[in-house]
DNA sequence: AAATATTTTTAGGTTAATCTAAATGTATTA
DNA sequence: TAATACATTTAGATTAACCTAAAAATATTT
C-alpha cells in the first residue's frame, strides 16, 4: 500500500519514464513536484525498497513491473474522474485536473469499478488521454503533434500535451476543443508559428509553443 | 484550512457534542477515534488555537460556531458522497461509509455544489440522516427509537443509527430498510428484546441493541 | 588530465500526527 | 477528609515527508 506521497512520486516518475529511454533523473523528478532534490533522493530510496522503482546511486531509477501497475491504477483513477467530473457534473476541461489530482488517491476497487461502469467504460478522459483499463491496458490513437506538421497539412484535435488551465481557456477562447477540425494555412519560418483554419471557417494564428501542445491525426 | 487529521476530529467531536449537553471529553474523542488520549490533547490543543474549539485544561471541549459550521461542511461531503453511491454507483447502504470517510476530504466547493446539483438536492443520506445545505442548515425528521416504542404501537423506518456494515447487512437479511413498516407485536419485558412486523407481512424477533438502533416516525 | 561546473547524496533539522510512560489533576468512596 | 481510582496532561520518542547546507560523485571544459 502506498501513500499519497508515494502515489504521486510513482504516477510523476511513469510519466518522465515515458518520455526518456534512458533513466529519470533525481533533479527531473524534483522539478515536476516541486519539492527539492534531497527529499527526492529521500523518498526514491524508500520507492526502490518498496519494490515499484529500480535506483542505483547516482544513476537515476527506472520503473519495475510492479510499479507500471501501480502507478497505471493511479493514472486510471485520475482520468476516470477528470471524465466523470466532464461528462457527468458539467465540468469545463481546465477545471478538472487539480479535483482529480486529490481523487485519483481515494482507495475502493469497487468504486473505481463502478466508476467505470458508470460512465460507460471511456476510452480517453477529457483531454484525449488514454484511460488504462483494470489490468492497466490502453490504447493511444495515433497522434502527432501539430508543430511537426507541414504547410497544408490538415486533421482532427485528438488529444492536448497539457492540462494546464490558462492553456486550455485559451484553446476555448481562439475556438479549440478535441474533435476539431484544423488545416495549416500558413506556417511562419521565423519563430515556427501558423496560421490555422479550424473546422473550415475562421482562421487564427497560435504561436509555435501552443502548437507544440496540440496533436492530431496523422 | 483544516488538514484531514484535523477534519476528523472536528467532525468527530461535533458528533459528540450533538450527543450530550455537556462538554466532550478527552476519553470520549479518542475512544470514538480509535486514539490515545495523549494525543487527543495535543490535537485538542491545535484545534482550539485555530478557533474551532473551546478548551479548557481538564474540562473537555466544545464546538465554537466556526468549528461548528466546518464540521458541518464535512459531514455535508461525507452524506452527499454517500448518497452519490448508492443512487448512481448503486452501491448497498453498508458499503458506503468508509468511502465517504475517504471522499469527505476532497476539497472543492465547485465539486460538492455540482454533486448536489447532480443528485437533485437530496435531503437525506443512505441512513436517513439528514444532509446539511450550503449552509449548514438541515431538518432531520421527527423520529423515537424502536426500543422506546410501546408494545402494539408502529411506524415507518426513517433512520438507522448505525453506520456499521454488519448491522445494516442484518438489517437487509431480516427484510428492513428505510421506509419500511414495523409493528411492535411483542415486547419482552425481561431482556428488551421485540418481535415485530414488517410491512404487515412476516414478524421476526430482534433484540433489544438491535432496536435501539432503528428510529422510526412518531 | 586538471580544473570547474553540475548533479546527487548525506547530515542534520522541522512539523504533523501519532505513541508509551510518568506526572498531575479531579472524582469517588470509605 | 484521606485514600484510592480514574481522567487528563506532560515528557519524551517515533515515523513520514519535507527542508537547507555541506559533502561527494559525475560531467564538462579548458
Ligand atoms: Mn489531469
Ligand atoms: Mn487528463
Ligand atoms: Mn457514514
Ligand atoms: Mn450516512
Amino acid at each position: 500500500m502506498l501513500s499519497f506521497a508515494e502515489e504521486n512520486y510513482l504516477k510523476t516518475i511513469y510519466h518522465l519514464s515515458q518520455e526518456t529511454d534512458s533513466a529519470v533523473t533525481t533533479n527531473a523528478i524534483a522539478d515536476s513536484l516541486n519539492t527539492k532534490a534531497a527529499s527526492v533522493t529521500d523518498m526514491i530510496k524508500k520507492l526502490s525498497k518498496k519494490g515499484v522503482l529500480s535506483y542505483q546511486k547516482y544513476k537515476g531509477v527506472q520503473v519495475s513491473k510492479t510499479g507500471e501497475i501501480a502507478a497505471l491504477q493511479v493514472i486510471r483513477k485520475h482520468r476516470l474522474w477528470e471524465t466523470f467530473l466532464v461528462d457527468k457534473l458539467k465540468f469545463n476541461w481546465d477545471q478538472v485536473h487539480e479535483v482529480a489530482e486529490q481523487l485519483e488517491h481515494i482507495n475502493s476497487d469497487l468504486l473505481i469499478q463502478r466508476l467505470d461502469e458508470f460512465l460507460a467504460y471511456p476510452k480517453y478522459d477529457p483531454h484525449g488521454d488514454p484511460i488504462p483499463d483494470e489490468n492497466g491496458l490502453f490504447k493511444s490513437k495515433p497522434r502527432v503533434a501539430l508543430d511537426q506538421c507541414l504547410d497544408g497539412q490538415s486533421g482532427i484535435i485528438v488529444a492536448v500535451k497539457d492540462s494546464n488551465s490558462a492553456f486550455l481557456k485559451y484553446l476555448d477562447k481562439i475556438g479549440l476543443y478535441l474533435g476539431a477540425k484544423i488545416k495549416i494555412i500558413d506556417k511562419v519560418e521565423f519563430d515556427g508559428s501558423l496560421e490555422i483554419q479550424i473546422d473550415n471557417k475562421k482562421s487564427t494564428f497560435i504561436s509555435k509553443e501552443v502548437s507544440e501542445n496540440i496533436w492530431i491525426t496523422e
